[in-house]
DNA sequence: CATGAATGAGTCTTCATTCAT
DNA sequence: GATGAATGAAGACTCATTCAT
């Protein structure tokens, strides 16, 4: 009695998604190339061949995992764009949910790390960022821009305000996961923003 | 009219140095798994077995790199620390410094970037990587602790700022080198400062 | 209302004769090795597993379309021996009745083209191959030595004759299902037939 | 002291000859999906990766001999037909040249018998067989054609005798190098070609 | 020293076969 | 019986490293 094709549907989704999971930490700490499919699938719990029944090839759950963690990002900044209370609020509340992500070790903003660190990676995953990381940069402008304009955030041109932040961010990833001899701190939210301050 | 030992001694070191700075432009980009030993020939212009008479393997050459970059990072801090001026000044000094190398695209804080970047990162690089941190870091901290002190610097846990910095610092490389999108402006050395204004 | 033993038992019958006939074409087109099992499921338009339900792998679908062709062979020659008229007539019967095989692309001779295409083809087919191609080939001489005593064949060394009429058929087959750039016209049998004209 | 290009180059023509060579049994027998690369590296007593420094990948090993088996049938035709004599002539010694070949075991033929076997043979070199086998039929029509404006070959459609003469001499290649259960003799040019006698 | 050919271990990928449902 | 997910062995391909010249 063979399952219905819903089931397969179900059950199909479900590995994937936990073959994402897996393959989110995997990468993020190794990056594209140094990650082999037989760490995917010890990591997921699955059998070597298996990885193959849901994605192409090995580029293809990377290049999955970048969409993901790109479209999370922008997902995270409309959000409290649209939510209530000055741009400074709105400022302050992305900021606190992003730092929320590194120092949880979420592996979202690792991934795009990742993918920024290798000129290797395929290109339409190249393109796929660039795209993104222009239409979320111009949005963090623009909430800059207005948090300017109610004297909230100082006047400092916002193009670079926003480039400070999202490296900011990514180096955080960056020393947050790995190897990470020293025992310092997380910073607070607060320390961050401390950029912003008029 | 054959060179004597030390032409060939001195055309030995030149060789090597051009075969490091092209390999570390090289890693940079594409991190340690993703070079092929033929990147590194090729960038720095030598035939393909040639790079094995100056270094054992491909690990070696990115180790030595790292270790580079580890003690110039440490050198311009201490330059500093050693140099005149009140503790304020001489972080002042060192950001400008250090961001100038990042602009500069020199690529040294870049290999940090990749170091730290993967897991799969041969041992002894780690633990070289791990030590020299970890003196680094304890020196920053020290700076910035003298500068609470003077009362020049937010009375922050020291700890705390420095991670930041660092972070900043290496995010910053990250988004120099590697495919960037957007024309976001690199930010002033004051811009970055403000993290540690009173 | 379930089947009856006899009803489940013809329905697999049917579904084998089916799988059968879908597997020769494929077979036929692109030979042993390139055929995949699934490439013998979407032909037979049944499901990826079920064809071990009738077959336990699939060289031996392989084996069985090879004796299958082999035995039509036999069946057709034996059949024209058999029958009315003169050795030339035979002859005569049996080329026509080849050929239209080969020229509806009934499959059938391609399926012994790609046996003999490759070395790498299981032993037991490898086997049975030799035997009927022995008896088969020992019935044709018979007939033609036949045809020579009549006079109505060349006397040339029946064993060459009888080759080269096998080869022409098969090449034929080989350029019949193929990529055919030529819109070379199929040869008319008494043109084949030519070949043992006194 | 490193050899000088030149050398080099001469070395690697040669390798790549021998490679090429023994490739062309290979896949005589075996076909394109049968072959594996170690059966290449280790017919032409080479190491496995080396097949790797002269061709790309395995494919387009079997392309060349394909592309040179048909150039050398090309070549052959076209001598014959610039030779001196009768238009019969010109055939009979174009058929005597082309069934040494086979009955040689040169494996041209065979490339372009394992060519046709399989559908799943890159595109690249189906559509150069195309081409090819197109303009080598037509030149064979033209020869055909000659010698029936002289009388000398039976008044069939040029076409289809040019057709069947392909096919057998594709046909006696398939029955002359692989398992031949039968020890029936290569047939004489003379005898094939009573297929054009008048 | 310098060169690039040669080797083969390591990975990716495919796919025949098995198996739980 | 029927389905397609799961497994893993086999084979293609890459590339670090060695070596003859």
């Amino acid at each position: 009695m063979p399952r219905t094709p819903q089931q397969y549907q179900q059950l199909k989704e479900e590995r994937r998604s936990a073959l994402l999971k897996a393959a989110r930490e995997v990468f993020a700490r190794r990056g594209l190339a140094a990650t082999k499919m037989t760490d995917l699938a010890a990591a997921a719990g699955i059998s070597y061949g298996l990885v193959y029944h849901y994605f192409p090839d090995k580029e293809s759950v990377f290049a999955t995992l970048v969409e993901e963690a790109i479209q999370d990002g922008i997902r995270l900044l409309t959000a409290e764009r649209q939510g209530p209370g000055t741009p400074w609020e709105q400022l302050q509340r992305f900021c606190a949910q992003i730092l929320e992500h590194v120092r949880e070790e979420t592996s979202i903003p690792l991934i795009l790390v990742q993918a920024r660190a290798s000129e290797s990676i395929p290109a339409p995953v190249q393109r796929a960022l660039e795209r993104y990381t222009t239409q979320f940069f111009q949005q963090l402008v623009e909430l800059i821009e207005a948090g300017q304009s109610a004297g909230q955030i100082v006047k400092i041109p916002a193009a670079e305000l926003a480039r400070l932040l999202l490296s900011t961010v990514q180096g955080l990833a960056l020393t947050q996961v790995l190897p990470r001899p020293d025992d310092a701190p997380f910073p607070a939210t607060d320390t961050v923003l401390r950029l912003f301050r008029p």
